[in-house]
DNA sequence: GGTGTAACTTCCCGATGGGAAGTAGGCACC
DNA sequence: GGTGCCTACTTCCCATCGGGAAGTTACACC
């Protein structure tokens, strides 16, 4: 029905709107604790700007704003002082998570190969 | 040992690198034919670009180099004329591929859950 | 010598992401 | 009662990145 390696298609479209670093970090985030070993549970937006670091707090907010908006998070302001707001996997959010969360767990995994493989690249581009 | 939280870890970068329509797309491609259900192939670059509807023949080349460099496809120039170039997964790239393939197979399946998502969404803030 | 093709490469420009500073609004302190 | 602080944004500016199109190389065929 649908195939991404349409640019027409919508699923494309969708394909460009999870694929990136920080819904990757995100969805990983929602999914876990810090070590990305716990349960799903709902994380505070101070939260998630301390784990990821490196985000910017207008990254952070506009793709929280994308996620929610394509139904994977949901958000929620409690009226407390100053307000607090908490991020949660929805259960589309979770299916994806899993998928994203493997991703992470890839890259971590085998950085060290990669590492190995870019060294022996550049050096026989040295040649 | 690593962790792609920490926007100083190589992890991280290695999670930018991977983490891209692109990469997700090309992954997706050489891991079988273009309804993507196959065993994993060479394909050439006229074959990917083709495929890969809307990819500039600057982003495939500047993707692939990163790949080929990153140890997860292998590039293979045959002297015929005009010269051939193909392209295949390594085995550490058919290990992302297979999550590079749910990825996409994910968008295709959740398109429409999403859309509707965002109708609701759009709407709500119509109000 | 002109033409054609595959696989790039270069140049230009508009879009996108990061950094830093500004905003809202409610309470707490002096 | 005015100043300050806290969270969660929002806005502005600029550097980087991606897309589009044209140029390049190398050789074979006409």
């Amino acid at each position: 029905m649908y195939d991404a390696f349409l640019a027409v298609c919508p699923s494309r479209q969708l394909l460009e709107r999870i694929s990136g670093k920080w819904v990757v970090l995100i969805l990983s985030a929602l999914g876990s604790g810090p070590d990305c070993t716990g349960d799903p549970r709902p994380m505070r937006y101070s939260e998630l700007s301390r784990l990821l670091s490196g985000v910017s707090q207008k990254m952070l907010t506009q793709t929280l704003r994308a996620l929610e908006r394509d139904g994977l998070v949901s958000r929620t302001v409690t009226p407390t002082v100053p307000v607090t707001v908490t991020y949660e996997l929805t259960d589309l959010g979770l299916s994806l998570h899993r998928l994203m969360r493997d991703v992470k767990a890839w890259a971590e995994t085998n950085m060290d190969d990669v590492a190995a493989s870019r060294v022996t690249y550049d050096e026989a581009g040295a040649r």
